[in-house]
DNA sequence: CGCTACCTTGACCGATCGGTCAGATCCTGC
DNA sequence: GCAGGATCTGACCGATCGGTCAAGGTAGCG
Protein backbone atom coordinates (compact mmCIF):
# COMPACT_ATOMS: atom_id res chain seq x y z
CA UNK A 1 0.00 0.00 0.00
CA UNK A 2 2.46 3.34 -1.34
CA UNK A 3 0.98 6.41 0.63
CA UNK A 4 1.06 8.84 -2.31
CA UNK A 5 -0.64 5.70 -4.18
CA UNK A 6 -3.46 6.40 -2.48
CA UNK A 7 -4.04 7.36 -6.08
CA UNK A 8 -6.65 4.64 -7.90
CA UNK A 9 -4.55 1.89 -8.47
CA UNK A 10 -6.36 1.89 -11.65
CA UNK A 11 -5.37 5.36 -12.84
CA UNK A 12 -1.52 4.99 -11.36
CA UNK A 13 -0.45 1.73 -13.45
CA UNK A 14 -2.31 3.05 -16.65
CA UNK A 15 -0.36 6.36 -16.31
CA UNK A 16 3.03 4.41 -15.69
CA UNK A 17 2.51 2.69 -18.89
CA UNK A 18 1.43 5.92 -20.86
CA UNK A 19 4.55 7.61 -19.67
CA UNK A 20 7.19 4.73 -20.37
CA UNK A 21 5.51 4.50 -23.54
CA UNK A 22 6.22 7.98 -24.58
CA UNK A 23 9.56 7.59 -23.75
CA UNK A 24 10.03 4.88 -25.78
CA UNK A 25 8.06 6.43 -28.74
CA UNK A 26 9.98 9.41 -28.83
CA UNK A 27 13.38 7.59 -28.14
CA UNK A 28 13.34 4.85 -30.06
CA UNK A 29 10.33 5.51 -32.54
CA UNK A 30 7.25 4.20 -32.45
CA UNK A 31 7.71 1.42 -35.20
CA UNK A 32 10.94 0.10 -32.87
CA UNK A 33 9.32 -0.01 -29.62
CA UNK A 34 7.70 -2.97 -28.89
CA UNK A 35 4.90 -3.56 -26.07
CA UNK A 36 7.21 -6.18 -24.47
CA UNK A 37 9.70 -3.18 -24.43
CA UNK A 38 7.10 -0.81 -22.48
CA UNK A 39 6.07 -3.47 -19.68
CA UNK A 40 9.45 -4.01 -19.37
CA UNK A 41 10.67 -0.59 -18.49
CA UNK A 42 7.32 -0.21 -16.75
CA UNK A 43 7.72 -3.50 -14.35
CA UNK A 44 4.81 -4.70 -15.96
CA UNK A 45 4.10 -7.57 -18.36
CA UNK A 46 2.91 -7.42 -21.90
CA UNK A 47 -0.44 -8.10 -20.78
CA UNK A 48 -1.22 -5.61 -18.40
CA UNK A 49 -0.30 -2.98 -21.58
CA UNK A 50 -3.14 -4.85 -23.33
CA UNK A 51 -5.15 -5.03 -20.44
CA UNK A 52 -5.19 -0.89 -20.16
CA UNK A 53 -5.04 -0.04 -23.80
CA UNK A 54 -6.55 -1.99 -26.29
CA UNK A 55 -3.86 -1.89 -28.54
CA UNK A 56 -0.34 -0.32 -29.41
CA UNK A 57 -1.82 2.28 -31.40
CA UNK A 58 -4.43 3.38 -28.90
CA UNK A 59 -1.91 3.62 -26.27
CA UNK A 60 -0.05 6.08 -28.69
CA UNK A 61 -3.23 7.78 -28.77
CA UNK A 62 -3.45 8.24 -24.92
CA UNK A 63 0.44 9.29 -24.81
CA UNK A 64 -0.21 12.13 -27.01
CA UNK A 65 -3.64 13.27 -27.39
CA UNK A 66 -3.20 15.70 -24.35
CA UNK A 67 -0.44 17.61 -26.10
CA UNK A 68 -2.43 17.74 -29.63
CA UNK A 69 -5.29 19.39 -28.03
CA UNK A 70 -3.24 21.77 -26.26
CA UNK A 71 -1.77 22.90 -29.38
CA UNK A 72 -5.25 22.81 -30.52
CA UNK A 73 -6.27 25.32 -27.96
CA UNK A 74 -3.46 28.04 -28.10
CA UNK A 75 -4.02 27.54 -31.75
CA UNK A 76 -7.60 28.33 -31.75
CA UNK A 77 -7.35 31.00 -29.56
CA UNK A 78 -4.54 32.60 -31.96
CA UNK A 79 -7.03 32.31 -34.85
CA UNK A 80 -10.15 33.61 -32.64
CA UNK A 81 -8.62 37.58 -33.31
CA UNK A 82 -5.19 37.52 -35.30
CA UNK A 83 -2.77 40.73 -34.36
CA UNK A 84 0.92 40.71 -34.80
CA UNK A 85 0.69 40.89 -30.86
CA UNK A 86 -1.20 37.82 -30.38
CA UNK A 87 0.95 36.40 -32.67
CA UNK A 88 3.46 36.87 -30.90
CA UNK A 89 2.13 35.41 -27.82
CA UNK A 90 1.07 32.59 -29.94
CA UNK A 91 4.74 32.23 -30.75
CA UNK A 92 5.95 32.16 -27.11
CA UNK A 93 3.38 29.42 -25.92
CA UNK A 94 3.98 27.00 -28.82
CA UNK A 95 7.70 27.30 -27.21
CA UNK A 96 6.56 26.43 -23.60
CA UNK A 97 4.22 23.54 -25.47
CA UNK A 98 7.27 22.22 -27.01
CA UNK A 99 9.13 21.92 -23.84
CA UNK A 100 6.57 20.45 -21.71
CA UNK A 101 5.31 18.03 -24.17
CA UNK A 102 9.03 17.21 -26.26
CA UNK A 103 8.57 14.00 -26.44
CA UNK A 104 4.99 13.89 -27.99
CA UNK A 105 6.22 16.63 -30.25
CA UNK A 106 8.84 14.32 -31.65
CA UNK A 107 6.39 11.67 -31.86
CA UNK A 108 4.11 13.37 -34.15
CA UNK A 109 6.30 16.26 -35.70
CA UNK A 110 9.36 13.74 -36.35
CA UNK A 111 7.98 10.71 -36.88
CA UNK A 112 4.77 12.35 -38.32
CA UNK A 113 4.83 11.24 -41.87
CA UNK A 114 5.59 7.36 -40.48
CA UNK A 115 2.19 7.48 -38.81
CA UNK A 116 -0.22 9.35 -41.11
CA UNK A 117 -2.68 6.40 -40.95
CA UNK A 118 -3.35 6.80 -37.10
CA UNK A 119 -5.96 9.47 -36.62
CA UNK A 120 -4.50 11.12 -33.62
CA UNK A 121 -1.36 11.68 -35.94
CA UNK A 122 -3.84 13.16 -38.89
CA UNK A 123 -5.71 15.64 -36.43
CA UNK A 124 -1.85 16.78 -35.04
CA UNK A 125 -0.86 17.20 -38.44
CA UNK A 126 -3.89 19.39 -39.72
CA UNK A 127 -3.19 21.51 -36.45
CA UNK A 128 0.62 21.81 -37.26
CA UNK A 129 -0.48 22.70 -41.11
CA UNK A 130 -2.74 25.68 -39.62
CA UNK A 131 -0.51 26.79 -37.52
CA UNK A 132 2.28 27.00 -40.50
CA UNK A 133 -0.86 28.91 -42.14
CA UNK A 134 -0.98 31.29 -39.07
CA UNK A 135 2.23 32.08 -38.60
CA UNK A 136 3.37 32.62 -42.16
CA UNK A 137 0.03 34.02 -42.54
CA UNK A 138 -0.51 35.54 -46.00
CA UNK A 139 3.28 36.10 -46.80
CA UNK A 140 3.55 32.98 -48.54
CA UNK A 141 7.04 33.12 -50.27
CA UNK A 142 9.34 30.08 -50.06
CA UNK A 143 11.68 31.90 -47.63
CA UNK A 144 8.55 32.52 -45.13
CA UNK A 145 8.15 28.76 -45.23
CA UNK A 146 11.33 27.57 -45.20
CA UNK A 147 11.92 30.13 -41.22
CA UNK A 148 8.75 28.51 -40.21
CA UNK A 149 10.40 24.56 -41.32
CA UNK A 150 13.11 25.39 -39.68
CA UNK A 151 11.72 26.97 -36.25
CA UNK A 152 9.34 24.42 -35.85
CA UNK A 153 11.56 21.47 -36.82
CA UNK A 154 14.53 23.04 -35.30
CA UNK A 155 13.08 23.61 -31.91
CA UNK A 156 11.44 19.76 -31.95
CA UNK A 157 14.93 18.52 -32.70
CA UNK A 158 16.93 20.05 -30.45
CA UNK A 159 14.62 19.45 -27.35
CA UNK A 160 14.62 15.52 -28.08
CA UNK A 161 17.02 13.68 -30.89
CA UNK A 162 19.79 17.09 -30.75
CA UNK A 163 20.63 16.29 -26.89
CA UNK A 164 22.93 13.39 -27.96
CA UNK A 165 25.30 15.41 -29.84
CA UNK A 166 25.66 17.41 -26.66
CA UNK A 167 26.65 15.19 -23.88
CA UNK A 168 30.02 15.12 -23.17
CA UNK A 169 29.48 18.86 -21.73
CA UNK A 170 26.57 20.00 -19.33
CA UNK A 171 23.11 19.58 -20.49
CA UNK A 172 21.80 22.73 -20.72
CA UNK A 173 18.70 23.38 -18.37
CA UNK A 174 14.83 23.49 -19.37
CA UNK A 175 15.29 26.83 -18.07
CA UNK A 176 18.20 28.26 -20.28
CA UNK A 177 16.66 26.09 -23.21
CA UNK A 178 13.14 28.44 -22.77
CA UNK A 179 14.84 31.08 -22.39
CA UNK A 180 17.26 30.62 -25.64
CA UNK A 181 14.23 29.64 -27.63
CA UNK A 182 12.04 32.62 -26.57
CA UNK A 183 15.22 34.89 -28.16
CA UNK A 184 16.02 32.73 -31.15
CA UNK A 185 12.71 31.59 -32.61
CA UNK A 186 11.05 35.08 -32.81
CA UNK A 187 13.94 36.54 -34.30
CA UNK A 188 13.89 33.74 -36.89
CA UNK A 189 10.18 34.23 -37.67
CA UNK A 190 9.77 37.79 -37.25
CA UNK A 191 9.19 39.69 -40.82
CA UNK A 192 13.17 40.95 -41.00
CA UNK A 193 11.44 44.67 -40.34
CA UNK A 194 9.97 43.85 -37.62
CA UNK A 195 13.10 42.59 -35.48
CA UNK A 196 14.15 45.68 -34.28
CA UNK A 197 10.53 46.74 -32.57
CA UNK A 198 10.10 42.61 -31.64
CA UNK A 199 13.45 43.90 -29.57
CA UNK A 200 12.63 46.90 -28.12
CA UNK A 201 9.87 44.54 -25.86
CA UNK B 1 34.14 -0.90 -69.36
CA UNK B 2 30.43 -0.40 -70.40
CA UNK B 3 28.52 2.63 -70.92
CA UNK B 4 25.68 3.02 -68.28
CA UNK B 5 23.17 1.36 -69.62
CA UNK B 6 25.20 -2.09 -70.48
CA UNK B 7 26.21 -1.43 -66.85
CA UNK B 8 27.44 -3.96 -64.68
CA UNK B 9 24.43 -6.06 -63.84
CA UNK B 10 26.17 -6.30 -60.53
CA UNK B 11 26.56 -3.07 -59.78
CA UNK B 12 23.18 -2.22 -61.26
CA UNK B 13 21.42 -4.58 -59.01
CA UNK B 14 23.52 -3.53 -55.90
CA UNK B 15 22.90 0.75 -56.72
CA UNK B 16 19.47 -0.41 -57.36
CA UNK B 17 18.75 -1.57 -54.14
CA UNK B 18 20.86 0.92 -52.24
CA UNK B 19 18.72 3.62 -53.64
CA UNK B 20 15.36 1.68 -52.74
CA UNK B 21 16.60 1.41 -49.13
CA UNK B 22 17.85 4.46 -48.65
CA UNK B 23 14.42 6.02 -49.59
CA UNK B 24 12.30 3.74 -46.83
CA UNK B 25 14.43 4.44 -44.39
CA UNK B 26 14.26 8.17 -44.33
CA UNK B 27 10.72 7.89 -44.82
CA UNK B 28 9.70 5.55 -42.44
CA UNK B 29 12.58 4.56 -40.33
CA UNK B 30 14.86 2.17 -40.29
CA UNK B 31 13.46 -0.07 -37.93
CA UNK B 32 10.40 0.11 -39.72
CA UNK B 33 11.63 -0.48 -42.73
CA UNK B 34 11.79 -4.69 -43.33
CA UNK B 35 14.35 -6.19 -45.95
CA UNK B 36 10.79 -7.61 -47.72
CA UNK B 37 9.60 -4.02 -48.58
CA UNK B 38 12.55 -3.03 -50.07
CA UNK B 39 12.91 -5.78 -52.41
CA UNK B 40 9.46 -5.36 -53.08
CA UNK B 41 10.13 -1.44 -53.54
CA UNK B 42 12.72 -2.63 -55.80
CA UNK B 43 11.65 -5.50 -57.93
CA UNK B 44 13.72 -8.08 -56.14
CA UNK B 45 13.35 -10.97 -53.80
CA UNK B 46 14.10 -10.63 -50.32
CA UNK B 47 17.11 -13.14 -51.07
CA UNK B 48 18.45 -10.87 -53.44
CA UNK B 49 18.82 -8.24 -51.25
CA UNK B 50 20.90 -10.56 -48.93
CA UNK B 51 23.11 -11.79 -51.32
CA UNK B 52 24.22 -8.42 -52.52
CA UNK B 53 24.38 -6.92 -48.76
CA UNK B 54 25.69 -9.07 -45.98
CA UNK B 55 23.13 -7.44 -43.19
CA UNK B 56 19.83 -5.01 -43.16
CA UNK B 57 22.88 -2.91 -40.96
CA UNK B 58 25.63 -3.38 -44.30
CA UNK B 59 23.19 -2.34 -46.36
CA UNK B 60 22.57 1.19 -44.55
CA UNK B 61 25.90 1.41 -43.96
CA UNK B 62 26.66 1.53 -47.91
CA UNK B 63 23.38 3.73 -48.26
CA UNK B 64 24.80 6.37 -46.35
CA UNK B 65 28.45 6.15 -45.75
CA UNK B 66 29.24 8.33 -49.18
CA UNK B 67 27.21 11.20 -47.62
CA UNK B 68 28.94 11.10 -44.16
CA UNK B 69 32.22 10.91 -46.10
CA UNK B 70 31.55 14.08 -47.52
CA UNK B 71 30.32 16.18 -44.29
CA UNK B 72 33.73 14.64 -42.95
CA UNK B 73 35.78 16.08 -45.82
CA UNK B 74 34.21 19.59 -45.92
CA UNK B 75 34.43 19.45 -42.05
CA UNK B 76 38.42 18.85 -42.41
CA UNK B 77 38.85 21.48 -44.83
CA UNK B 78 37.59 24.28 -42.50
CA UNK B 79 39.41 22.63 -39.28
CA UNK B 80 42.71 22.86 -41.72
CA UNK B 81 42.64 26.76 -41.04
CA UNK B 82 39.35 27.86 -39.72
CA UNK B 83 38.61 32.05 -40.31
CA UNK B 84 35.11 33.88 -40.88
CA UNK B 85 35.93 33.17 -44.49
CA UNK B 86 35.80 29.76 -44.11
CA UNK B 87 33.23 29.75 -41.65
CA UNK B 88 30.58 31.09 -44.23
CA UNK B 89 31.94 28.43 -46.93
CA UNK B 90 31.71 26.12 -44.53
CA UNK B 91 28.06 26.53 -43.33
CA UNK B 92 27.23 27.02 -47.04
CA UNK B 93 28.77 24.03 -48.21
CA UNK B 94 27.02 21.54 -45.38
CA UNK B 95 23.51 23.33 -47.08
CA UNK B 96 24.61 21.92 -50.63
CA UNK B 97 25.30 18.33 -49.09
CA UNK B 98 21.95 18.45 -47.03
CA UNK B 99 20.21 19.08 -49.82
CA UNK B 100 22.67 16.44 -51.85
CA UNK B 101 22.32 13.27 -48.94
CA UNK B 102 18.77 14.78 -47.70
CA UNK B 103 17.98 11.37 -47.19
CA UNK B 104 21.06 9.82 -45.77
CA UNK B 105 20.91 13.27 -43.01
CA UNK B 106 17.37 12.18 -41.77
CA UNK B 107 19.01 8.89 -40.93
CA UNK B 108 21.88 9.87 -38.99
CA UNK B 109 20.54 13.48 -37.67
CA UNK B 110 17.28 12.35 -37.28
CA UNK B 111 16.94 8.44 -36.45
CA UNK B 112 20.71 8.55 -34.78
CA UNK B 113 20.24 8.33 -31.85
CA UNK B 114 18.24 5.24 -32.06
CA UNK B 115 20.89 3.43 -34.18
CA UNK B 116 23.90 4.87 -31.97
CA UNK B 117 25.31 1.25 -32.06
CA UNK B 118 25.63 1.20 -35.70
CA UNK B 119 29.41 2.23 -36.00
CA UNK B 120 28.32 3.82 -39.12
CA UNK B 121 26.28 6.40 -37.35
CA UNK B 122 28.50 6.90 -34.31
CA UNK B 123 30.98 7.90 -37.24
CA UNK B 124 28.29 10.22 -38.46
CA UNK B 125 27.73 11.46 -34.82
CA UNK B 126 30.98 12.10 -34.22
CA UNK B 127 31.37 14.24 -37.33
CA UNK B 128 27.77 16.34 -36.31
CA UNK B 129 29.71 16.97 -32.97
CA UNK B 130 32.78 18.21 -34.48
CA UNK B 131 30.97 20.20 -37.12
CA UNK B 132 28.92 21.96 -33.53
CA UNK B 133 32.52 22.56 -32.16
CA UNK B 134 33.72 24.66 -35.38
CA UNK B 135 30.12 26.41 -35.75
CA UNK B 136 30.13 27.53 -32.05
CA UNK B 137 33.91 27.75 -32.02
CA UNK B 138 34.79 28.97 -28.85
CA UNK B 139 31.93 31.19 -28.00
CA UNK B 140 29.91 28.11 -25.83
CA UNK B 141 26.57 30.13 -24.20
CA UNK B 142 23.45 28.43 -24.35
CA UNK B 143 21.99 30.63 -27.08
CA UNK B 144 24.87 29.98 -29.87
CA UNK B 145 24.08 26.20 -28.86
CA UNK B 146 20.61 26.46 -29.54
CA UNK B 147 21.31 28.55 -32.54
CA UNK B 148 23.14 25.66 -34.19
CA UNK B 149 20.73 23.17 -33.35
CA UNK B 150 17.98 24.96 -34.43
CA UNK B 151 19.49 25.79 -37.81
CA UNK B 152 21.16 22.09 -38.28
CA UNK B 153 18.04 20.15 -37.17
CA UNK B 154 15.27 22.49 -38.73
CA UNK B 155 17.18 22.19 -42.17
CA UNK B 156 16.93 18.32 -41.71
CA UNK B 157 13.30 18.52 -40.62
CA UNK B 158 12.47 20.88 -43.77
CA UNK B 159 14.23 18.84 -46.42
CA UNK B 160 12.64 14.94 -45.43
CA UNK B 161 9.94 14.91 -42.72
CA UNK B 162 8.32 18.72 -43.07
CA UNK B 163 7.37 18.48 -46.59
CA UNK B 164 4.02 16.20 -45.89
CA UNK B 165 3.29 19.27 -43.89
CA UNK B 166 3.13 21.87 -46.63
CA UNK B 167 1.65 19.26 -50.01
CA UNK B 168 -1.16 20.84 -50.49
CA UNK B 169 0.23 23.69 -52.01
CA UNK B 170 2.76 23.01 -54.74
CA UNK B 171 6.39 21.88 -53.33
CA UNK B 172 8.72 24.62 -53.74
CA UNK B 173 11.52 23.60 -56.20
CA UNK B 174 15.17 22.43 -54.77
CA UNK B 175 16.51 25.31 -56.32
CA UNK B 176 13.86 27.75 -54.29
CA UNK B 177 14.99 25.92 -51.02
CA UNK B 178 18.48 26.30 -51.14
CA UNK B 179 18.00 29.90 -51.64
CA UNK B 180 16.29 30.40 -49.15
CA UNK B 181 18.16 28.30 -46.24
CA UNK B 182 21.58 30.31 -47.80
CA UNK B 183 19.78 32.96 -46.67
CA UNK B 184 18.26 32.24 -43.37
CA UNK B 185 20.36 30.12 -41.73
CA UNK B 186 23.70 32.23 -41.64
CA UNK B 187 21.55 34.73 -40.15
CA UNK B 188 20.45 32.37 -37.56
CA UNK B 189 23.91 31.33 -37.06
CA UNK B 190 26.06 34.63 -37.49
CA UNK B 191 26.81 35.96 -34.16
CA UNK B 192 24.51 39.07 -33.63
CA UNK B 193 27.08 41.81 -33.97
CA UNK B 194 28.19 40.41 -37.06
CA UNK B 195 24.65 39.57 -38.86
CA UNK B 196 24.71 43.28 -40.50
CA UNK B 197 29.03 43.06 -41.83
CA UNK B 198 27.81 39.36 -43.27
CA UNK B 199 24.26 40.76 -44.84
CA UNK B 200 27.19 43.65 -46.70
CA UNK B 201 28.29 40.24 -48.48
C1' DC C 1 28.52 -29.50 -75.79
C1' DG C 2 29.93 -29.14 -70.69
C1' DC C 3 32.20 -26.25 -67.24
C1' DT C 4 32.29 -22.45 -64.31
C1' DA C 5 31.22 -18.29 -62.10
C1' DC C 6 27.72 -15.19 -61.09
C1' DC C 7 23.05 -13.85 -60.05
C1' DT C 8 18.40 -14.78 -58.35
C1' DT C 9 15.02 -17.09 -55.86
C1' DG C 10 11.71 -20.04 -52.81
C1' DA C 11 11.78 -22.86 -48.88
C1' DC C 12 12.97 -22.75 -44.47
C1' DC C 13 14.74 -21.35 -39.49
C1' DG C 14 14.37 -19.39 -34.75
C1' DA C 15 13.00 -15.15 -32.68
C1' DT C 16 9.87 -11.71 -31.92
C1' DC C 17 5.99 -9.05 -33.21
C1' DG C 18 0.89 -7.41 -31.74
C1' DG C 19 -2.91 -9.47 -29.81
C1' DT C 20 -6.31 -13.17 -27.34
C1' DC C 21 -7.81 -15.76 -23.52
C1' DA C 22 -8.42 -18.32 -19.37
C1' DG C 23 -7.12 -18.36 -15.07
C1' DA C 24 -4.55 -16.62 -10.69
C1' DT C 25 -4.53 -12.96 -7.42
C1' DC C 26 -6.00 -8.99 -5.12
C1' DC C 27 -9.30 -5.63 -3.22
C1' DT C 28 -13.61 -4.24 -1.58
C1' DG C 29 -18.43 -4.11 0.19
C1' DC C 30 -21.56 -6.88 2.47
C1' DG D 1 -15.76 -14.70 5.77
C1' DC D 2 -17.20 -14.54 1.44
C1' DA D 3 -18.76 -13.18 -3.23
C1' DG D 4 -17.56 -10.57 -7.22
C1' DG D 5 -15.41 -7.37 -9.84
C1' DA D 6 -10.87 -5.30 -10.96
C1' DT D 7 -6.17 -6.20 -11.95
C1' DC D 8 -2.45 -8.89 -13.48
C1' DT D 9 -0.09 -12.64 -15.84
C1' DG D 10 1.58 -16.94 -18.56
C1' DA D 11 0.45 -19.69 -22.36
C1' DC D 12 -0.63 -19.41 -26.77
C1' DC D 13 -1.78 -17.72 -31.82
C1' DG D 14 -0.75 -16.36 -36.69
C1' DA D 15 2.16 -13.15 -38.99
C1' DT D 16 6.39 -11.24 -39.93
C1' DC D 17 11.03 -10.24 -38.76
C1' DG D 18 16.35 -10.83 -40.24
C1' DG D 19 18.99 -14.33 -42.00
C1' DT D 20 20.59 -19.22 -44.15
C1' DC D 21 20.85 -22.44 -47.76
C1' DA D 22 20.74 -25.11 -51.78
C1' DA D 23 18.82 -25.41 -56.21
C1' DG D 24 17.87 -23.15 -60.74
C1' DG D 25 18.75 -19.85 -64.46
C1' DT D 26 22.14 -17.51 -67.47
C1' DA D 27 25.78 -15.91 -69.52
C1' DG D 28 30.85 -16.53 -71.30
C1' DC D 29 34.36 -19.86 -72.81
C1' DG D 30 36.89 -24.10 -73.94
Amino acid sequence: MPTDAKAPARARAADELKQAALEQFASVGFAATSLQHIADHAGYSKSSVLYHYASKEALLESAIEPAVSQFEEVLEDYLAGRDPVRRRRLVDRVIDLMLVHREAVHVFLIQGPSLAELPIIARADAAVRRLAAAICDERESVEDQVRFGVALGGAAFLLTAGRTFADDRAQPSDDELRAALHTVLPELLAPPAATRTADAE
